[in-house]
DNA sequence: CTGGTCATTTTTTTT
DNA sequence: AAATGACCAG
């Protein structure tokens, strides 16, 4: 199929370094594509496929793998921008996450894998219940063995392919026994409840394509290209799904850079992708090290820095740029003090270079250092967004909408029943509760089948039996709703407006479960706040469109999407949500995040806060080189970030989880040579911590209650962007075709916020920011 | 059964 | 500092 000589000089080759033209130009066989920073990986794989699709590779045989949803979002429309346009008629090409990926094979091939096929997917807190419940049921005191110890031994086994049993077996020692034993109970929870733990949906994946043949086949002739993107963070079981659906062809591209690996907390394996030659001796391999991102002083701050990795191939580091400014080291006084030299920084590169906020950006290692640069930002009334789409999903309200609707899709989830069975408050505590217990056990019953058949147990008060009823009924009336109400007709779904059924059952659930009554009688702000979000939950349901790869895998032969599909696929995604999916380039807002979800990603402008010793390295991974490694890398992945400007601080004193201390350099810091750095220290007669206190004067117009009152979804987006006139709840806008209208509600998601408008001759809409072309009107 | 207060704990990073 | 869990009064 490929041509042995030179690829020609079509316009995916245009404008490509020769390393660049080689990677897009290879066609079949294994392929390690080393990219370090800013080396234009993403153009290459892209141009790479479509480069293959234009040598007439149908693009249904390709199965670009990533791990977040924002990365395969962002590759497939590039993609698709890169092919024409008949072609995307006929497309099929499948993008996907890891985890996506994995549990649309999982839903696919249920009976295969032993599964049901309307399992639920647990998250992290939906885990945690169920190992509480483990626990409890192994008889092992939550004290010597906290849920988050279990938690992660778990994980670790599952990421090696181990199950209970395989762990048991390895088991020496009592805590480790111990641990055994409260795995098979977990793993007993999660079948019983016909649920998967984010590692069971690649665990169970891997298993079935190792122990499956047939299954095995049929994937392997259906994705005959693999690609898969940041291969350094692959753990092992990812790992042995890829060789798996390579063994045949072995047309699997994998693209990479060892030197940004920082998932191996979470049993990514770096030797997956050092070791890419080993298992494929005949791989091209081809290195771009030429960064087109960053100026010289930035490049070569970071690679000084990261040359103190031991184990590591050293590759060499050039920029295209010039040397630009050197990075800016800031000794700070103390956290506040820290935020405020950050907001002025940026707020004066805004001024002279015109640089606007959304080209600047504030890394951390800890999540918790978000509050006080959030409070800087907001009292400098400088727009910012926290790039937390998680948080969204883990609010007590949301997460009990969500239980509701779990429960609907698998009746045997029983963490979501416990969940909601009496939030709101329904008479039904814990007494009640019990009792159903024990007679749902002594009659080899599901709980909720005990709850059917209250009246007929005994020791439950009238009006606990009343109660049970009512509550039984509520759910399986929102069944039957969803079972029967099939989409009666496919243009609905491609239909951008209301009503969707499944923003009508989401509706139906917060009503008639007693939430909306409940918040909305509740006069706190805090409650009003949570009555916001589960509008905003409704709002979002309407507009979810299962993704083309979903709708391929169940359309098929015309088959119409149910609504069960329709939740089944809804609760997929929102369980399968990052936090870097939530950053939206067009927000026009300055970007708060972690190190690790910065990683991808790039800015005119960066600090990175808090380089302390402790903080970054983290304290719990400094035990051994392999760790501390892994935080250097980290540095390394957040310095890259920076495209013109890279300022990184730290405070002289540091309050962390109400205790005040003095903080240590950050080794990172030392290990960068001073000539390659601009430093400032303003802290340098800060001889007490008493001190810094003093020197922290309360900020000039501190808002009544401000920082008390947890923020809102809505409240984040009422900070405008002084680049474009703010589009604000009241205001007046106009749209090219609906001409003016008022904004009535602002509703922020995690991907592509949208608000409500009256418009004067078109009615009230709906509309996304991102796209309605909306101009405010003075 | 509900809703308060008080004591205790908190793994940092995430699909 | 914040969030959970245990305990107790209504």
């Amino acid at each position: 199929m490929s041509d042995s000589s030179a690829p020609p000089e079509t316009d995916v080759f245009a404008g490509l370094t020769a390393p660049q033209k080689e990677a897009v130009g290879h066609v079949d066989g294994p392929l390690l594509v080393l990219a370090g920073p800013g080396s234009g990986k993403t153009t290459v794989v892209t141009r790479r496929v479509a480069h293959l699709i234009s040598q007439g590779i149908p693009p249904w045989q390709i199965l670009a793998l990533t791990f977040t949803n924002k990365a395969a979002g962002e590759m497939r429309d590039r993609i698709e921008r890169l092919l024409p346009d008949e072609l995307i008629a006929r497309r099929g090409l499948t993008v996907a996450t890891f985890h996506s990926f994995c549990a649309r094979l999982l839903r696919r091939y249920a009976q295969a894998a032993g599964l049901d096929s309307r399992f639920s997917i647990y998250d992290a807190a939906d885990q945690r219940d169920a190992i509480k419940q483990a626990l409890k049921a192994a008889d092992l005191s939550s004290r010597n063995f906290t849920p988050g110890a279990v938690a992660s031994a778990i994980s670790n086994a599952k990421n090696r392919l181990l199950d209970a049993a395989g762990y048991a077996a390895e088991a020496g020692d009592f805590y480790t026994r111990s641990i055994a034993r409260a795995f098979t109970a977990y793993e007993k929870v999660l079948r019983v409840n016909d649920a998967l733990d984010f590692d069971d949906l690649l665990l169970v994946t891997a298993r079935l394509l190792r122990d499956d043949e047939s299954v095995r086949g049929e994937l392997q002739r259906r994705h005959q290209y693999l690609l898969i993107d940041e291969y350094q963070d692959t753990n092992h079981a990812q790992f042995v799904i890829a060789a798996a659906l390579a063994a045949q062809h072995r047309n699997i591209c994998v693209v990479g850079d060892p030197d940004q690996s920082i998932y191996g907390w979470r049993g990514a394996d770096i030797r997956n992708i050092l070791e890419f030659e080993e298992q494929y001796p005949d791989a091209s391999v081809i290195a771009l090290g030429r960064n087109f991102r960053s100026t010289g002083h930035i490049v070569s701050a970071a690679d000084q820095l990261i040359r103190h990795n031991t184990r590591r191939k050293h590759k060499p580091l050039s920029t295209e740029l010039g040397d630009g400014e050197k990075p800016t080291v800031i000794v700070c006084r103390h956290e506040h003090h820290e935020a405020e030299m950050i907001v002025d920084e940026f707020r004066r590169r805004r001024e002279e270079n015109a640089t606007p906020w959304k080209d600047m950006a504030v890394l951390y290692r800890i999540n918790a250092l978000s509050r006080v640069l959030e409070e800087a930002f907001r009292d400098a009334q400088v727009p910012y967004i926290v790039a937390r789409g998680t948080a969204f999903y883990e609010r007590k309200e949301i997460k009990d909408a969500l239980s509701y609707l779990r429960l609907i899709a698998n009746p045997n989830d029983e963490v979501a029943l416990r969940r909601i069975v009496n939030t709101p408050p329904r008479g039904i505590g814990k007494t009640s509760l019990d009792t159903i217990e024990l007679f749902a056990l002594n009659h080899q019953m599901r709980f909720f089948d005990a709850m059917r058949a209250a009246d007929r147990i005994t020791g439950l008060t009238a009006r606990a039996i009343a109660a049970v009823g009512r509550f039984v009924r509520l759910i399986e009336s929102w069944r039957e709703f969803a079972t029967s109400a099939g989409e009666s007709d496919d243009a609905r779904l491609l239909d951008t407006e209301p009503p969707s059924i499944l923003a009508e059952l989401v509706e139906r659930v917060v009503r008639e479960s007693g939430m909306e009554k409940l918040y909305r009688n509740s006069k706190s702000e805090e409650d009003l706040a949570r009555l916001e979000n589960l509008e905003e939950l409704i709002s979002a349901a309407s507009e979810f469109v299962p993704t083309v790869d979903e709708r391929a895998e169940t359309d098929g032969e015309g088959r119409h999407w149910a609504a069960t599909d329709l939740l089944q696929a809804y609760l997929e995604s929102v369980a399968l949500v990052a936090d870097a999916d939530s950053v939206d380039p067009a927000s026009g807002a300055v970007t708060l995040m972690t190190l690790h979800t910065a990683k991808g990603l790039e800015f005119e402008v960066v600090a990175v806060a808090g380089l302390e010793n402790g903080l970054l390295p983290h304290l719990r991974a400094t035990t051994s080189d392999a760790e501390l490694e892994e935080e250097r890398r980290l540095c390394f992945v957040g310095m890259t970030r920076a495209k013109r400007h890279l300022l990184m601080t730290r405070a002289a004193v540091r309050t962390h989880r109400g205790i005040r201390e003095r903080t240590i350099e950050s080794p990172f810091l030392h290990e960068i040579p001073t000539d390659s750095v601009i430093t400032s220290d303003q802290a340098m007669y800060l001889d007490d911590i008493e001190d810094a206190e003093e020197s922290w004067r309360p900020r000039p117009c501190p808002r009544k209650g401000a920082g008390r009152r947890p923020r809102t979804a809505v409240e984040a987006s009422l900070i405008a962007d002084p680049d474009q006139p703010e589009i604000t709840i009241g205001c007046l806008v106009r749209h090219p075709k609906f001409g003016l209208g008022r904004v009535e509600a602002i509703m922020r998601r995690p991907v592509g916020s949208s608000a409500r408008i009256a418009f004067q001759s078109a009615g009230t809409k709906t509309l996304m920011l991102e796209y309605a072309r909306l101009k405010r009107v003075e």
